[in-house]
DNA sequence: CTCAAACACGCAATCGTTTACGTATTTATT
DNA sequence: AATAAATACGTAAACGATTGCGTGTTTGAG
């Protein structure tokens, strides 16, 4: 059983006309006259002509679709920033396709590879947790495929990126934690690879750096799956508390990795203290928590926004752009119960 | 600025055969010697030649991905029924398209047509809140194009189906209530004309029935926009409060009215009583919040898993399919803290 | 040695659309 | 009235891949 759809050759066939005229007729070329312009358009309309998009793209080599590609669609800073995106995209006369990696290499090249197959106009991409292997990318890149990057950005291929102020963010969530009086700050963190942990482990130390506390490296702890995996999240946290100074307070670097932690340790019996965290995460659910959860909020929205509209940019520019930026948004810290001494 | 690719006529050129040859060397055919398909698959290895799919779907009609069209894709129930589809996909060599409509009738037609258009091989369908006109979807369907519903199915359209069984898991939802002693149960939902809200409303007043407790209009208040606009959702819920006799309890369907809900509760500072309350939601999240949120949960992995199973069924069967059937899987109902009266 | 079968490949049409180019008819110019 | 120019349309190639059919060459049988 397949789908049949109404095509130009139907139409020029009913109205004894070529195709070509028919063609021409529908996108009102100058060279046809009033009369058949109107009477091949009145029959599409009749028989409801949708031109054939898959035939447009072989033949122009464009789609007006770009791709998204994210870690995991079920994580509120990459579903707002998609509604960022989406919102762009639509008024632009753009589609979007959405595709997730799960966190896997292999699924991200996959995906990628689909994308630019089916003649992407171009890529929005934040890489997964494993990606330390870009070259792919950049070989399409550099076959000419637009592609921006934002959250989990690739800094060596150089095209236009949107990132928050990662380094500010851990840096004010630190810094938050310190002036609480909590002083042996975890960090829990996504694989150590990716850019946006590293400016979050920047940023977390220049705070201990500024409060003058000693940076202990037994209390960063690497997630290679981003959150995902979640007995590696469980062997972090045991392995953070079983050491003979365990932390008073923690800093989680994303969405995932945040809640996964605070269910960890809710059903973690050997964690008796009782322990402040902070963490990355656009979720709308965090007030509802118990304790309520203080969060570094990402604008993801505007990123999608920001990155779609520089997408944009590369497409439709006539000539390759030289000067490529960065676009570096705020984020906010929002303090609330699980990060503040409880007066008692 | 293009991105070129390789093509069957590159290789052509470069080894001195025809297109066709080269085509056929590539698929293995018997009429090639063994000599010429080592030569230019080889070859092709090297310059890495990647068939061009846009090609493939204009002459064979099929384009190997499916599309899934849901209301939101930052849902829980919907991000893990997408989880499950893509599971079974991509073991069978199908590719996924995902795009959400934002609960709005007009996204979810152009999202649909633009699937239908490009050659999706088949559609997972979940309508919208505002759908209640499916005919453009009967249009397609009856035209050939493969289409599986699941969790917002439309009744009227002759195909596979997968929903869970909504009316048990209100029924015992609700009897869950009555029988912790609440008497003035109110439910809150989804717009009316929705299969799953039907089914989840006769649920809840059957339950109410059986436990005779008297069925009251007045408690049952519907979000046409599946609680995307909170501004409904608020209103709905001063309206039942302020009513002289006001709930004692609440049944909510679906995953974004139940956070909406218990976020506007929240803050709505008229409510003094304490409520108690039950939801469908598929949140991983639930268990932090405060109180801990009872909720009925669907199995949305499997459901996603056997719509596709059921989809590919309809896409690979030689003849057109008669005996349509909806396949029901059951709810589970997981009570915590937020439905059951507090002991003091 | 002859003729047929087997083999290995090329030609051209096809999918749906656009577009450069060609051409027949009408209109305008002098 | 003769010629140029404008008008209105058709022909065919192109995008990348597949495939039925045709054909030249080799191989084998008798």
């Amino acid at each position: 059983m397949k789908y049949e759809s109404v095509t130009i050759k139907d139409i020029a066939q009913q109205l004894n006309l070529s195709t070509s005229t028919v063609s021409r007729a529908l996108r009102g070329s100058y060279e046809i006259s009033s009369k058949t312009k109107k009477l091949v358009v009145d029959y599409a309309k009749i028989i409801n002509y949708q031109p054939n998009p898959i035939a447009l793209s072989l033949k122009e080599r464009r789609s007006h679709s770009i791709g998204i590609i994210v870690p995991e669609i079920a994580n509120s800073f990459f579903s707002q920033a998609i509604d960022g995106i989406e919102s762009v995209a639509y008024k632009h006369g753009y589609h979007v396709n959405i595709s997730q990696t799960h966190e896997s290499f292999e699924r991200e090249m996959i995906n990628v590879q689909h994308m630019a197959s089916r003649s992407m106009d171009g890529l929005l991409v934040s890489v997964s947790a494993e990606t330390n292997d870009s070259s792919y990318l950049k070989n399409l890149h550099e076959r000419g495929l637009p592609i921006v990057f934002f959250d989990r950005i690739i800094d060596e291929i150089d095209t236009y990126k949107v990132v928050c102020d990662n380094f500010k963010g851990a840096y004010n969530a630190t810094t938050h934690l310190i002036k609480q009086g909590y002083k042996n700050i975890a960090h829990i963190t996504s694989s150590s690879h990716l850019f946006i942990t590293i400016k979050r482990l920047e940023g977390y130390k220049k705070a201990l750096e500024d409060y003058k506390l000693k940076f202990d490296e037994n209390l960063v702890k690497y997630c290679d799956h981003g959150g995902m995996d979640v007995e590696e999240v469980r062997k972090n946290i045991v392995s953070l508390f079983s050491s003979k100074t365990p932390p008073d307070a923690i800093l989680s670097a994303g969405d995932r990795i945040t809640t996964v932690m605070i269910s960890v340790m809710k059903n973690q019996h050997t964690i008796k203290n009782k322990i402040a965290y902070i963490g990355f995460s656009n979720s709308d659910l965090t007030d509802m928590f118990s304790p309520s959860l203080s969060v570094v909020r990402q604008p993801a929205f505007e990123m999608g926004k920001a990155a779609m509209e520089l997408l944009i940019k590369i497409i439709e520019s006539k000539r390759p752009i030289k000067d490529f930026e960065t676009k570096t948004m705020e984020s906010k810290i929002i303090i609330k119960e699980s990060s503040i001494i409880p007066k008692k």
